[in-house]
DNA sequence: CTTTTGACTACCT
DNA sequence: GAGGTAGCCAAAA
């Protein structure tokens, strides 16, 4: 399995690809899938990105993506965003306040993980 | 083709 | 310690 993910022409496409490999019960930021693709300073494409998720095959678990501090930055951009911490929570991810708990119990990288 | 915005992050005050 | 500004890349207007 190689599938170089900064060979993707398409950004959007390796972002997905690292938020669906996130596994489940587990979340990550979005500077750390930015830097497993190679955008490192492109955070902010990363959650640009997002918005596109709705209606790519397979679906991506966006909800699993939050920013640096744990916060659920983009829950506001979910449909219903309380969704968001719904799923979170179901996955056993704990959500106070619109922020994960034990961050750095569930937090996955990417990087680490995959061994990029 | 130029300008603005954006689900962020880091540095500076 | 908290808040604000700048930097980053890419897409949309």
């Amino acid at each position: 399995m190689k599938t170089p993910l900064k060979d993707k022409d398409n950004i959007y496409e390796a972002i997905f690809e690292i938020v669906r490999l996130i596994p489940k019960g587990r979340v990550t930021s979005y500077g750390a899938v930015a830097a497993a693709i190679g955008a490192a300073s492109g955070a902010r494409m990363v959650g640009y990105a997002m918005n596109h998720t709705t209606g790519v095959r397979p679906k991506v678990p966006v909800h699993r993506v939050v920013n640096s501090k744990g916060l659920l930055t983009g829950k506001h951009h979910f449909s219903p965003p309380e969704k968001m911490q719904q799923l979170l929570e179901k996955e056993g991810i704990l959500v106070k306040n619109d922020q994960v708990q034990d961050l750095e119990k569930v937090y996955w990288d990417p990087m680490k993980e995959l061994t990029i």
